[in-house]
DNA sequence: CACCACAAATAATGATTGATTATAGAATTC
DNA sequence: GAATTCTATAATCAATCATTATTTGTGGTG
């Protein structure tokens, strides 16, 4: 039936079913076998897609108040949340576990006393694989340039910048270009990490050669190097915030040719999402925006706009600190 | 979804499983599915059946309108008849099928040009059996004293009556008597006949030993040597509803003892009936009662009250001729 | 207290549904 | 006329759901 209302919108079956994560053919079948069941024709079929007949017309009608009122008992029954429980286990890529779990596993202790939950850390594409198995409700990773089986949902873009310890004897320039970069010595997450592809992707782009002298994954390690160290990185902001608010290392925001990480939560396309689950991913999502904002804060240059003037307002931001 | 609010109706997984025509286990599993994907219990067990939570009663309300919707929109589907289409296979025991079949296969070849109707003859047993394994997508059979694993629906009750040639030797008494019919030579249908089950229980019950002379399971064959000789039968109204218009023999009714037999349709239990099957399901029974009607006025000793006076209202019914 | 009766839950198996890949057919477009 | 684009068909495969058989738990009864 959601196949239906879907297919009768987009008018189009290969890209219905794109859009509903199945292949062409299931939706061909499940259509006509609608239209056998009904027995009338609900679609007119021409080359340039699929047009509803009169008789489809009138089932939109009928079956577009039924699918609306589904949603919204979902969202009732979901809101209805004092008693929600069951176990949730979810997957993070490592930015974002470091900068969400201590705040939202508190948080969901806390509001849902009943849900248990799993939080594990990992690489997308591991983290993939683990959803797809179904030992993970979802996790939320960084979106892949491949295609996946899975069922994806945007959550957040966030730029990547250049970062340093704060009395560097280099100094970035005030337009930051991304292949200044090439003059720093760089320690970069390896390539088995999402962060890097894109990286890579970015300066093959540009034409640019990334070799950093030092490779490591683990993200606090890494900007404890940076801190210490003359060493250099690019990095989302809110990989860095913790540094960034203790003080002990800047962030530079690129002038040109920047780079955008996106962030996607990500669930098997034909298990639906527990509500229990969806609290989860409300509460973390909610979790990543505040450090994404209060993260950016720290980047130079500031932001113009509101934004600016905002971050000026208050040179020592308070942190939500849950744990 | 159904299956929730049947039982939130019950209060009982067993009963409510026997009304949706499956199993208790199957039953329980999908609610406690159902309660894991919203994360809360809907259903306070206890020994004496299963009562709503809160939850529960909200997810009731939630969901009513949803299938009453959806109900809706079926029907409404299958009002919006002109074009209806689609292949439907029918199976009828003899009686129905010879009472009905001429002017029904005429009514929906008419009404709807686009369903291709095909329609058989057969025993009870074997018409199950048919629609069990999907060969049919329905059937109008006799109730089974043996439970089906089919979804069953009532289409009417029918007396069944004594019959023989208009001129017979032996006369029957006005208080004609079951066990009366042990005086009488009989045809009647063999053992394989649902009719023949139940003249044979009913008989049973009353301590009689039914030893029919001829055995024969062609209806029509059976009414000739009714007509012709001095054999006498007791059949269903409907099966004799052509020779008692043609006034070739006649019928009386039990005056007490009376034997009934119902007839109802047979679906496969999870396999939706189509619109077009529900469309031709509607012309049979409605020439079926059409029939039982016109048939019921033949037979003696006349009803009591309004229908009496009706029948004497006209010696000579007109039937429709529609083959 | 053992025993039975009844209701629901669990486990293992089997059938049906629905999705997937691969492929074919029809109609445009270049 | 080859390539492209869209939908339909066929065969295979996985997952869902139902079934039978069995177990657990609770209350009534001899």
């Amino acid at each position: 039936m959601q196949y239906f209302l879907c297919l009768a919108e987009e008018k189009n079956v290969t890209r219905a079913a794109r859009q509903l994560n199945i292949v062409q053919p299931a939706l061909s079948m499940q259509i006509s076998k609608l239209e056998a069941e009904l027995g009338q024709k609900l679609f007119d079929r021409s080359v340039q897609g699929m047009t509803l007949t009169s008789a489809g017309e009138a089932l939109v009608r009928l079956t577009a108040p039924i699918v609306r009122d589904a949603e919204y008992a979902r969202q009732e029954m979901a809101q209805l949340g004092g008693r929600i429980s069951g176990r949730v286990s979810v997957g993070l890529i490592t930015s974002v576990a470091q900068s969400t779990m201590a705040s939202s596993s508190a948080t969901v202790a806390s509001r849902y006393p009943e849900i248990a939950l799993s939080a594990c850390e990992g690489y997308t594409e591991t983290l993939v694989d683990w959803v797809n198995t179904g030992q993970l409700d979802f996790a939320l990773i960084n979106v892949p340039r491949r295609k996946t089986p899975l069922a994806a949902h945007h959550v957040m873009d966030e730029e990547m910048v250049f970062a340093c310890r704060k009395d560097c004897p280099i100094k970035p320039p005030a337009k930051l270009r991304f292949d200044h970069i090439a003059n720093f010595d760089l320690v970069l997450p390896s390539k088995r990490h999402g962060l890097r592809l894109i990286l890579d992707e970015h300066a093959a782009a540009l034409g640019i050669d990334l070799r950093p002298r030092l490779e490591l994954d683990t993200l606090p390690a890494l900007c404890d190097v940076i801190a210490t160290t003359d060493f250099a990185t690019v990095l989302p902001t809110i990989a860095l915030r913790q540094s960034l608010a203790s003080g002990t290392i800047r962030a530079h925001r690129f002038d040109e040719q920047r780079v955008v990480r996106s962030i996607a939560w990500v669930h098997h396309p034909r298990r639906t999402v527990s509500v229990a689950a969806k609290a989860v991913l409300d509460v973390i999502t909610h979790d990543l925006a505040q450090a994404a904002a209060t993260a950016k804060e720290f980047v130079e240059p500031a932001l113009r706009g509101a934004n600016s003037s905002y971050r000026k307002a208050r040179k020592t931001p308070r942190r939500k600190t849950r744990s």
